[in-house]
DNA sequence: CACCCTTTGAAGACC
DNA sequence: GGTCTTCAAAGGGTG
């Protein structure tokens, strides 16, 4: 299990014996079991990238070279090597081995260890805490049950797989050390080089037994995949004190959390969140400290629920409504239509919480500037196609971070908002900013049977839908057969087999 | 000015 | 349970 050097009390030092792999021989194997599979994913990606891109990145890259050898042995010297490496440039100390062979993605630290013999949180332990998991000083209580379904039902990526690699802090990406999850957050190196995505990173397993997992994590198991899962931010809050002013020095890898440069970056919701809404996640008073030491008082109300506390969050999109205009046009509105207009207003009051990014939605807020800086490409559709591309290019153990990143900010925006669903910014549900959706105009005008041709300059061979016909069965059911377009009828399907058949 | 385009992934809806 | 749809970000393009 991932941890801090908390033990010694020693924060910093110690980097010689970091990387300790006691678990080596496990581990190793484990290795081997994924690195077929590694190397089948690998070719997949790699066929998948296209002659312009590596152009493009000639200086780059390095993404052949990034993705895991097909040796193991090889794979766990470099991952040594890159730890090593990392180890001396993450402030000495923080960053150590995987511990964990059945963890691929732990990356909390043992909040066991942190605590000094005389109870207290080490210096370290406390300053990396505070920077790193600032809002997940919540007291889930009852969350914890909940949370829980949902982290059963979180992704794990069936193909990511095998011990989180850590080779990431050895590389020059500089990209990864301007991490942010902020919206309109510049992007910006890192001030303590402490790699953004240190969450994601494992400890030394100086007191972990690899094989006897502590008990609250051996239960943690995604029942789908069988994948071991890590500990829930929920886990961790208990020990996760906070004292203002540390934590606003550096930037949060979660950089919503923390205002950038004293800017309200986040739209503060003035409404508060509706009723559904549960009281019940309240902060801890280390967080409403912090709250209140970074936030004017009117942002920070009095009482208990995060939700309440106005924390700036990019989730949340506060719909421009006039509200006075409609306040004018109540007195005049007979009493139907006063309630409706009331109801409405009231919606419309709601701020909007956007859904928590995914693993390639971080991906792309990492790495579109980049690939702006790289290619002459303004267009935000084709650059996407390369983001895609790229993606499908990175190791597993690289994507595998920004899964993890994304599985935390699902945590984290669970926790901040307990009762939202993705439901709720359904068009029809959230009054502000709508969009016509494409799609309603695609199934009308059946074009969703096209063959789809991508950017030309992105040499992809035209892909033709051959899943469609279950596109009309899924829409119409079997029993409303007549209503299936022509290709995905019966009689179409039949007569093309035949035709391909000649 | 609102929406489209384009990507992947998560979640909800629908059959 | 499988499939589809919507929405997350981004910003130039389009009507």
């Amino acid at each position: 299990m991932p941890q801090l050097n908390g033990g010694g009390g020693d924060d910093l030092g110690a980097n010689d014996e970091m990387i300790s792999f006691k678990d080596e021989g496990e581990q190793e194997e484990k290795i081997s079991e994924n690195s077929s599979a590694e190397r089948d994913l690998a070719d997949v990606k790699s066929s998948l990238v296209n002659e312009s891109e590596t152009n493009q990145n000639s200086s780059s890259d390095s993404e052949a070279e990034r993705r895991p050898p097909p040796r193991s042995e090889s794979f766990r010297d470099k991952t040594r090597e890159s730890l090593e490496e990392a180890a001396k440039r993450q402030d000495g100390g923080l960053f150590k081995s995987p511990p964990y062979p059945g963890y691929p993605f732990i990356m909390i630290p043992d909040l066991t260890s942190p605590y000094l013999p005389n109870g207290s949180l080490s210096p370290t332990a406390r300053t990396y805490l505070q920077m790193k998991w600032p809002l997940l000083d919540v007291q889930a209580g009852s969350l914890q049950s909940r949370q829980a379904l949902k982290d059963a039902r979180s992704p794990s990526p069936a193909h990511i797989v095998g011990p989180f690699c850590l080779e990431f802090p050895g590389q020059a990406d500089l990209s990864l050390h301007q991490f942010h999850l902020s919206n309109k957050v510049p992007v910006v190196q890192h001030p303590h080089h402490v790699h953004p995505l240190t969450p994601l990173i494992t400890y030394s397993n100086e007191h972990f037994t690899p094989g006897n997992p502590p008990p609250h994590l051996q239960a943690d198991v995604d029942p789908k995949t069988g994948i071991p899962r890590p500990p829930h931010p929920s886990d961790i809050s208990p020990y996760y004190p906070l004292s203002p002013g540390t934590v606003g020095q550096i930037p949060h890898p979660l950089g919503w959390l923390v205002p950038q440069q004293g800017q309200p970056v986040y739209p503060i919701t003035t409404g508060g969140f509706r009723h559904p809404y549960p009281t019940a996640l309240t902060v801890n008073a280390s967080m409403s400290s912090l709250l209140s030491s970074r936030f004017p008082h009117h942002m920070v109300p009095p009482h208990h629920s995060l939700h309440t506390t106005g924390i700036p969050h990019p989730a949340i999109v506060t719909s421009n409504v006039k509200q006075e205009s409609s306040h004018s046009d109540i007195g005049s509105l007979n009493s139907s239509k006063h309630q409706d207009a009331k109801k409405e207003e009231e919606k419309k009051k709601q701020p909007h919480i956007k859904k928590p990014l995914n693993a390639f939605m971080l991906y792309m807020k990492e790495m579109r500037a980049k690939v702006v800086a790289e290619c002459t490409l303004k267009e935000s559709a084709a650059i996407n196609q390369i983001l895609g591309r790229r993606w499908h290019a990175l190791s597993r153990e690289e994507q595998a971070k920004y899964y993890e990143l994304a599985r935390k900010e699902r945590q984290l925006h669970m926790q901040l908002y307990p009762g939202w669903s993705a439901r709720d910014n359904y068009a029809g549900n959230y009054q502000g900013k709508k969009k016509k959706r494409k799609r309603e105009k695609q199934a009308g005008e059946g074009n969703e049977h096209r063959e789809y041709f991508p950017n030309p300059c992105l040499s992809l061979p035209p892909i033709t839908d051959l899943s469609a016909p279950k596109k009309c069965r899924a829409r119409f059911g079997l029993d409303q057969q007549n209503n299936w377009c022509g290709p995905c009828s019966p009689n179409f399907l039949s007569f093309c087999s035949n035709t391909s058949s000649l």
